[in-house]
DNA sequence: CTAATCTTGACTATTTTTGTCGGGTATATA
DNA sequence: TATATACCCGACAAAAATAGTCAAGATTAG
Protein backbone atom coordinates (compact mmCIF):
# COMPACT_ATOMS: atom_id res chain seq x y z
CA UNK A 1 0.00 0.00 0.00
CA UNK A 2 1.83 3.00 -0.97
CA UNK A 3 1.54 6.23 -3.39
CA UNK A 4 2.48 5.99 -6.92
CA UNK A 5 5.72 7.78 -7.72
CA UNK A 6 4.15 10.46 -9.55
CA UNK A 7 2.24 11.42 -6.49
CA UNK A 8 5.30 11.55 -4.67
CA UNK A 9 7.21 12.83 -7.32
CA UNK A 10 4.24 15.81 -7.28
CA UNK A 11 4.77 16.80 -3.69
CA UNK A 12 8.41 16.68 -3.60
CA UNK A 13 8.66 18.89 -6.85
CA UNK A 14 6.16 22.07 -5.55
CA UNK A 15 7.96 21.89 -2.34
CA UNK A 16 11.05 22.34 -4.28
CA UNK A 17 9.39 25.50 -5.80
CA UNK A 18 8.29 26.80 -2.81
CA UNK A 19 11.41 26.73 -0.61
CA UNK A 20 13.52 28.49 -3.78
CA UNK A 21 10.25 30.56 -4.15
CA UNK A 22 11.90 34.12 -4.88
CA UNK A 23 9.29 35.32 -6.61
CA UNK A 24 10.94 33.88 -9.89
CA UNK A 25 9.85 31.01 -12.08
CA UNK A 26 11.38 27.41 -11.54
CA UNK A 27 12.08 25.59 -14.28
CA UNK A 28 11.46 21.63 -14.89
CA UNK A 29 15.18 21.52 -15.57
CA UNK A 30 16.28 22.54 -12.49
CA UNK A 31 14.06 20.30 -10.17
CA UNK A 32 15.07 17.35 -12.54
CA UNK A 33 18.25 18.35 -11.33
CA UNK A 34 17.90 19.11 -7.59
CA UNK A 35 15.53 16.24 -7.24
CA UNK A 36 16.50 13.65 -9.46
CA UNK A 37 13.13 13.18 -11.13
CA UNK A 38 13.41 12.40 -14.93
CA UNK A 39 12.46 15.92 -16.53
CA UNK A 40 9.94 14.21 -19.31
CA UNK A 41 7.73 12.94 -16.29
CA UNK A 42 7.72 16.23 -14.42
CA UNK A 43 6.49 17.73 -17.79
CA UNK A 44 3.48 15.01 -17.75
CA UNK A 45 3.32 15.55 -14.21
CA UNK A 46 2.88 19.50 -13.95
CA UNK A 47 0.73 20.19 -17.11
CA UNK A 48 -2.03 18.20 -14.54
CA UNK A 49 -0.80 20.80 -11.56
CA UNK A 50 -1.37 23.50 -14.29
CA UNK A 51 -4.91 22.20 -15.75
CA UNK A 52 -5.86 21.87 -11.92
CA UNK A 53 -4.63 25.42 -11.19
CA UNK A 54 -1.83 24.58 -8.42
CA UNK A 55 0.90 26.32 -10.54
CA UNK A 56 1.36 28.78 -13.01
CA UNK A 57 3.44 28.43 -15.86
CA UNK A 58 5.88 31.04 -17.70
CA UNK A 59 7.15 30.18 -21.23
CA UNK A 60 10.28 30.94 -23.00
CA UNK A 61 13.40 31.80 -22.05
CA UNK A 62 14.02 32.01 -18.17
CA UNK A 63 10.72 30.43 -17.70
CA UNK A 64 9.23 27.86 -15.26
CA UNK A 65 6.43 27.33 -12.76
CA UNK A 66 5.33 29.25 -9.46
CA UNK A 67 2.99 28.21 -7.27
CA UNK A 68 -0.83 29.64 -7.94
CA UNK A 69 -1.02 29.99 -4.12
CA UNK A 70 0.63 30.25 -0.87
CA UNK A 71 2.36 27.04 0.32
CA UNK A 72 0.09 27.20 3.51
CA UNK A 73 -3.15 27.39 1.23
CA UNK A 74 -2.38 24.38 -0.99
CA UNK A 75 -3.52 20.83 0.82
CA UNK A 76 -2.14 17.64 -0.34
CA UNK A 77 -5.28 16.57 -1.02
CA UNK A 78 -5.52 18.80 -3.85
CA UNK A 79 -1.89 17.88 -5.37
CA UNK A 80 -3.33 14.23 -5.14
CA UNK A 81 -6.93 15.42 -6.53
CA UNK A 82 -4.40 16.51 -9.38
CA UNK A 83 -2.48 13.67 -10.68
CA UNK A 84 -5.14 11.90 -10.41
CA UNK A 85 -3.84 9.79 -6.72
CA UNK A 86 -7.26 8.60 -5.40
CA UNK A 87 -7.41 7.20 -1.77
CA UNK A 88 -9.44 4.11 -2.44
CA UNK A 89 -10.46 1.53 -0.49
CA UNK A 90 -14.23 0.47 -0.37
CA UNK A 91 -14.34 -1.19 -4.06
CA UNK A 92 -17.78 -1.32 -4.51
CA UNK A 93 -19.22 2.19 -5.44
CA UNK A 94 -20.78 3.80 -2.53
CA UNK A 95 -24.04 5.23 -3.26
CA UNK A 96 -25.61 1.75 -4.60
CA UNK A 97 -26.79 -0.57 -2.15
CA UNK A 98 -24.93 -3.22 -3.66
CA UNK A 99 -21.35 -4.86 -2.64
CA UNK A 100 -18.72 -5.16 -4.15
CA UNK A 101 -18.64 -8.81 -4.98
CA UNK A 102 -21.85 -8.76 -7.01
CA UNK A 103 -24.21 -9.49 -3.71
CA UNK A 104 -27.09 -7.18 -3.44
CA UNK A 105 -26.03 -5.84 0.05
CA UNK A 106 -22.16 -4.32 1.32
CA UNK A 107 -19.84 -6.82 2.24
CA UNK A 108 -18.95 -7.76 5.82
CA UNK A 109 -15.94 -5.47 5.32
CA UNK A 110 -17.19 -2.19 3.71
CA UNK A 111 -17.66 -0.46 6.84
CA UNK A 112 -14.08 -0.88 7.39
CA UNK A 113 -12.48 0.05 4.48
CA UNK A 114 -15.14 3.08 3.99
CA UNK A 115 -13.91 4.33 7.54
CA UNK A 116 -9.82 3.86 6.34
CA UNK A 117 -10.70 5.79 3.71
CA UNK A 118 -12.21 8.39 5.38
CA UNK A 119 -8.91 8.51 8.08
CA UNK A 120 -6.18 8.96 5.47
CA UNK A 121 -8.05 11.65 3.18
CA UNK A 122 -8.65 13.20 6.77
CA UNK A 123 -4.44 13.20 7.13
CA UNK A 124 -4.38 14.89 3.28
CA UNK A 125 -6.96 17.60 4.06
CA UNK A 126 -5.21 18.67 7.14
CA UNK A 127 -1.73 18.78 5.73
CA UNK A 128 -0.46 21.25 3.24
CA UNK A 129 2.78 22.39 1.86
CA UNK A 130 3.61 24.81 4.08
CA UNK A 131 3.81 22.30 7.14
CA UNK A 132 5.86 20.22 5.18
CA UNK A 133 8.44 23.36 4.53
CA UNK A 134 8.19 23.76 8.47
CA UNK A 135 8.56 20.26 9.49
CA UNK A 136 11.59 20.09 7.22
CA UNK A 137 13.77 23.26 8.02
CA UNK A 138 12.74 21.67 12.33
CA UNK A 139 14.13 18.36 11.84
CA UNK A 140 16.46 19.09 9.82
CA UNK A 141 18.04 21.72 11.84
CA UNK A 142 17.40 19.99 14.88
CA UNK A 143 20.84 18.24 13.98
CA UNK B 1 -3.65 4.33 -3.24
CA UNK B 2 -5.45 0.83 -2.32
CA UNK B 3 -5.24 -2.03 -0.46
CA UNK B 4 -4.21 -5.51 -2.70
CA UNK B 5 -7.22 -7.58 -3.05
CA UNK B 6 -5.38 -10.47 -1.13
CA UNK B 7 -5.20 -8.18 1.86
CA UNK B 8 -9.19 -7.68 1.54
CA UNK B 9 -9.96 -11.32 0.80
CA UNK B 10 -8.01 -11.82 3.66
CA UNK B 11 -9.57 -9.96 6.36
CA UNK B 12 -13.30 -10.68 4.67
CA UNK B 13 -12.99 -14.73 4.83
CA UNK B 14 -11.32 -14.15 8.43
CA UNK B 15 -14.40 -12.16 9.31
CA UNK B 16 -16.21 -14.58 7.32
CA UNK B 17 -14.98 -17.02 9.50
CA UNK B 18 -15.53 -15.74 12.81
CA UNK B 19 -18.83 -14.47 12.27
CA UNK B 20 -19.54 -18.52 11.36
CA UNK B 21 -17.44 -19.58 14.40
CA UNK B 22 -19.62 -22.48 15.95
CA UNK B 23 -16.04 -23.86 16.79
CA UNK B 24 -16.28 -25.96 13.76
CA UNK B 25 -14.12 -25.69 10.97
CA UNK B 26 -15.28 -23.52 8.09
CA UNK B 27 -13.92 -25.00 4.46
CA UNK B 28 -12.76 -22.18 2.25
CA UNK B 29 -15.39 -23.29 -0.52
CA UNK B 30 -17.84 -21.99 1.95
CA UNK B 31 -16.40 -18.89 1.89
CA UNK B 32 -15.72 -18.71 -1.40
CA UNK B 33 -19.35 -19.29 -2.36
CA UNK B 34 -20.42 -16.61 0.61
CA UNK B 35 -17.85 -13.90 0.16
CA UNK B 36 -17.32 -14.20 -3.81
CA UNK B 37 -14.03 -15.18 -4.25
CA UNK B 38 -11.91 -17.54 -6.03
CA UNK B 39 -11.27 -20.62 -4.34
CA UNK B 40 -7.47 -21.52 -5.53
CA UNK B 41 -7.01 -17.32 -4.27
CA UNK B 42 -8.14 -18.19 -1.43
CA UNK B 43 -6.07 -21.13 -0.91
CA UNK B 44 -2.79 -19.21 -1.95
CA UNK B 45 -4.24 -16.73 1.25
CA UNK B 46 -5.03 -19.12 3.29
CA UNK B 47 -1.48 -21.06 3.25
CA UNK B 48 0.14 -17.64 4.49
CA UNK B 49 -2.55 -17.14 6.83
CA UNK B 50 -1.55 -20.88 8.75
CA UNK B 51 1.83 -19.99 8.21
CA UNK B 52 1.99 -17.05 10.28
CA UNK B 53 -0.15 -18.74 13.34
CA UNK B 54 -3.24 -16.36 12.51
CA UNK B 55 -5.64 -19.84 11.73
CA UNK B 56 -5.29 -23.61 12.11
CA UNK B 57 -6.30 -25.88 9.23
CA UNK B 58 -7.90 -29.02 9.51
CA UNK B 59 -7.43 -31.62 6.80
CA UNK B 60 -10.37 -33.97 5.18
CA UNK B 61 -14.04 -34.44 5.23
CA UNK B 62 -15.36 -31.87 6.87
CA UNK B 63 -12.61 -30.15 7.69
CA UNK B 64 -11.73 -25.75 6.89
CA UNK B 65 -9.88 -23.62 8.91
CA UNK B 66 -10.45 -22.19 12.52
CA UNK B 67 -9.13 -18.74 14.05
CA UNK B 68 -6.13 -19.42 16.01
CA UNK B 69 -7.57 -16.80 18.59
CA UNK B 70 -10.36 -14.34 19.57
CA UNK B 71 -11.20 -12.17 17.15
CA UNK B 72 -10.94 -9.49 19.51
CA UNK B 73 -6.78 -10.83 19.61
CA UNK B 74 -6.54 -10.39 15.81
CA UNK B 75 -5.21 -7.53 14.63
CA UNK B 76 -5.54 -5.81 11.00
CA UNK B 77 -2.05 -5.34 11.21
CA UNK B 78 -1.06 -9.22 11.71
CA UNK B 79 -2.95 -9.74 8.96
CA UNK B 80 -1.44 -7.94 6.66
CA UNK B 81 2.04 -8.94 7.77
CA UNK B 82 1.05 -12.12 7.11
CA UNK B 83 0.02 -11.37 3.75
CA UNK B 84 2.67 -9.40 2.83
CA UNK B 85 0.64 -6.16 2.77
CA UNK B 86 2.80 -3.77 3.41
CA UNK B 87 2.25 -0.14 4.41
CA UNK B 88 5.26 1.73 2.93
CA UNK B 89 5.97 5.47 2.15
CA UNK B 90 8.90 6.31 2.50
CA UNK B 91 10.71 5.02 -0.47
CA UNK B 92 14.07 4.99 1.33
CA UNK B 93 16.27 2.65 3.44
CA UNK B 94 15.14 4.50 6.90
CA UNK B 95 17.55 3.30 8.48
CA UNK B 96 20.18 4.63 6.39
CA UNK B 97 21.27 8.20 5.87
CA UNK B 98 20.79 8.57 1.97
CA UNK B 99 17.79 9.71 0.69
CA UNK B 100 15.10 7.95 -1.84
CA UNK B 101 16.87 9.75 -4.99
CA UNK B 102 20.28 8.51 -4.03
CA UNK B 103 21.47 11.77 -3.00
CA UNK B 104 23.56 12.15 0.62
CA UNK B 105 20.75 13.29 2.82
CA UNK B 106 16.71 12.68 3.18
CA UNK B 107 14.55 14.16 0.57
CA UNK B 108 12.42 17.32 1.65
CA UNK B 109 9.09 14.68 1.64
CA UNK B 110 10.63 12.32 3.72
CA UNK B 111 9.28 13.24 6.67
CA UNK B 112 6.40 13.36 5.83
CA UNK B 113 5.73 9.82 4.35
CA UNK B 114 7.34 8.88 7.37
CA UNK B 115 4.44 10.62 9.22
CA UNK B 116 1.63 9.28 7.16
CA UNK B 117 3.41 5.78 7.45
CA UNK B 118 3.06 5.62 11.25
CA UNK B 119 -0.48 7.21 10.91
CA UNK B 120 -2.02 4.12 8.74
CA UNK B 121 -0.02 1.85 11.20
CA UNK B 122 -1.26 2.95 13.82
CA UNK B 123 -5.10 2.71 12.09
CA UNK B 124 -4.13 -0.64 11.52
CA UNK B 125 -2.52 -1.58 15.23
CA UNK B 126 -5.74 -0.58 16.88
CA UNK B 127 -8.56 -2.19 14.88
CA UNK B 128 -8.57 -5.72 15.38
CA UNK B 129 -11.61 -8.24 13.76
CA UNK B 130 -13.67 -8.53 16.72
CA UNK B 131 -14.25 -4.48 16.39
CA UNK B 132 -14.89 -4.83 12.34
CA UNK B 133 -18.10 -7.67 13.55
CA UNK B 134 -19.40 -5.46 15.99
CA UNK B 135 -19.54 -2.74 13.63
CA UNK B 136 -20.74 -4.36 11.18
CA UNK B 137 -23.50 -5.78 12.90
CA UNK B 138 -24.25 -2.15 14.17
CA UNK B 139 -24.41 -0.67 11.20
CA UNK B 140 -26.44 -3.71 9.47
CA UNK B 141 -29.41 -3.61 12.03
CA UNK B 142 -29.36 0.05 12.26
CA UNK B 143 -31.36 -0.01 9.09
C1' DC C 1 -12.74 -46.86 -0.50
C1' DT C 2 -13.91 -42.25 -1.71
C1' DA C 3 -15.32 -37.72 -1.50
C1' DA C 4 -14.14 -33.56 0.70
C1' DT C 5 -10.66 -30.80 2.00
C1' DC C 6 -6.19 -28.79 2.71
C1' DT C 7 -1.03 -28.22 0.45
C1' DT C 8 2.31 -26.66 -2.74
C1' DG C 9 4.79 -24.71 -6.50
C1' DA C 10 4.84 -23.17 -10.94
C1' DC C 11 2.77 -20.66 -14.37
C1' DT C 12 0.10 -16.89 -16.85
C1' DA C 13 -2.93 -13.12 -18.11
C1' DT C 14 -4.08 -8.52 -17.06
C1' DT C 15 -3.46 -4.14 -15.34
C1' DT C 16 -0.91 -0.45 -13.51
C1' DT C 17 3.03 2.04 -13.14
C1' DT C 18 6.67 4.49 -14.74
C1' DG C 19 8.36 6.25 -17.72
C1' DT C 20 10.28 7.53 -23.12
C1' DC C 21 9.87 9.63 -27.79
C1' DG C 22 9.02 12.95 -31.03
C1' DG C 23 7.15 16.36 -32.28
C1' DG C 24 5.39 20.88 -31.38
C1' DT C 25 4.77 26.40 -29.39
C1' DA C 26 6.05 30.65 -26.85
C1' DT C 27 9.34 34.15 -25.40
C1' DA C 28 13.57 36.53 -23.44
C1' DT C 29 17.69 38.16 -24.82
C1' DA C 30 21.77 39.04 -27.65
C1' DT D 1 15.62 38.54 -36.00
C1' DA D 2 18.04 34.39 -34.65
C1' DT D 3 18.59 31.26 -31.12
C1' DA D 4 18.37 28.91 -27.08
C1' DT D 5 15.49 27.98 -23.31
C1' DA D 6 11.62 26.68 -21.67
C1' DC D 7 6.72 24.81 -21.67
C1' DC D 8 3.12 21.70 -24.24
C1' DC D 9 0.96 17.40 -25.87
C1' DG D 10 -0.31 12.81 -27.48
C1' DA D 11 1.18 8.35 -28.45
C1' DC D 12 3.90 4.63 -27.30
C1' DA D 13 6.57 1.03 -24.49
C1' DA D 14 9.11 -1.37 -20.90
C1' DA D 15 8.74 -3.13 -16.40
C1' DA D 16 6.58 -4.37 -12.33
C1' DA D 17 2.85 -5.71 -9.67
C1' DT D 18 -1.53 -7.84 -9.30
C1' DA D 19 -4.78 -11.25 -9.51
C1' DG D 20 -5.41 -14.98 -10.40
C1' DT D 21 -5.14 -20.33 -12.78
C1' DC D 22 -3.38 -25.06 -13.17
C1' DA D 23 -1.73 -29.48 -11.85
C1' DA D 24 -0.62 -32.80 -8.80
C1' DG D 25 -0.69 -34.42 -4.28
C1' DA D 26 -1.74 -35.55 0.95
C1' DT D 27 -5.02 -36.27 4.69
C1' DT D 28 -9.05 -37.86 6.90
C1' DA D 29 -14.27 -38.60 8.08
C1' DG D 30 -17.70 -41.58 7.08
S1 LIG E 1 -16.31 -2.71 -0.17
FE1 LIG E 1 -18.30 -1.95 -0.34
S2 LIG E 1 -19.35 -3.81 -0.40
FE2 LIG E 1 -17.38 -4.57 -0.22
S1 LIG F 1 11.58 9.11 1.21
FE1 LIG F 1 13.28 8.95 2.51
S2 LIG F 1 14.62 10.23 1.47
FE2 LIG F 1 12.96 10.41 0.16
Amino acid sequence: MKLSSKSRYAVMALADIASFNKNKPVSLRDISLRQNISLVFLEQIFSKLKKNNIVKSIRGTNGGYVLSNDPNQIKLSSIFLAVDEKVKQVQCKKESKKGCNGKSSKCITHYLWDELELYINDFFNKKNLGDLLKKNLETRTET
